[in-house]
DNA sequence: GCGACAG
DNA sequence: ATCTTGTCGC
């Protein structure tokens, strides 16, 4: 499907259903938040800082930036990626002055087979909606997802059992794309086209986790 | 035992 | 995620 199609039906028929699906008006949408953490050792002890960037959704200009660093004492377990770094998520949370609408996470939310990704967890924290979106894929149950076509906004459906978890996007022509699924409260194609709104023409990510990604790099520096 | 494996 | 040089391309 094309990002053009969508565009089209989000606006028309689709309205009904989607207000029923998402607890907001994708108009209503004023601020998004890009979340990400890095990691970096001192001996036998991991360190890990996160990084939250929050963004206008019409502007696209940074509202605020806020980082919170500490130790991690529990290991990365594919599937397990919440129990990690929400810890530090939550910490950095407190720090921000400004209430975003949404938060956009580096990995996924219902894209996952137990249905609970980071961005699904967290939500349940943040009390907003969130979207996962993760640069490679966590197979579910022996399911490989279909390459979308090469061109901007072209995905397709990852489905498992014959339900959909999340979708393959392609955000930019001849590069990978990347996966995007629900975190909660929001459904799966307005996840996309919030997606789409935030990137531009120097990565294949968004610019809510692209500059959350790059925040954690420079927050390194400082502590390590 | 072997392979797969978000970040 | 992180360790890392050069290199191909817009």
């Amino acid at each position: 499907m094309k990002s053009e199609e969508l565009f089209k039906v989000e606006q028309e028929e689709w309205i009904p259903e989607i207000s029923l699906k998402n607890n907001f008006q994708l108009a209503d949408i004023g601020l998004v938040a890009g979340v990400d953490i890095a990691y970096w050792s001192e001996g036998e002890a991991d360190f890990g800082v996160c990084c939250i960037v929050v963004i206008d959704y019409i502007s696209k200009q940074i509202i605020e930036e806020v980082e919170y660093y500490g130790q991690i004492d529990v290991p990365y377990i594919p599937g397990y990626l919440a129990f990690r770094e929400l810890p530090l998520v939550k910490e950095a949370v407190k720090k921000l002055q400004s209430k975003p609408d949404l938060y956009m996470f580096d990995g996924n939310g219902y894209l996952h087979f137990r249905k609970m990704g980071i961005a699904t967890h967290a939500s349940f924290y943040l009390n907003k909606p969130t979207i996962g979106v993760a640069k490679s894929y966590l197979k579910i149950k022996d399911t490989d997802f279909d390459m979308p076509n090469n061109e901007v906004g072209s995905f397709t459906y990852i489905k498992v059992d014959g339900e959909i978890y999340g979708a393959a996007l392609r955000t930019r022509k001849d590069v990978k794309p990347i996966f995007i699924s629900c975190g909660n409260w929001i459904d799966l194609e307005t996840s996309i086209i919030i997606t789409l709104h935030f990137v531009e023409n120097n990565s294949r990510l968004p610019i809510t986790t692209r500059y959350a990604d790059l925040a954690t790099h420079e927050s390194r520096k400082k502590y390590s």
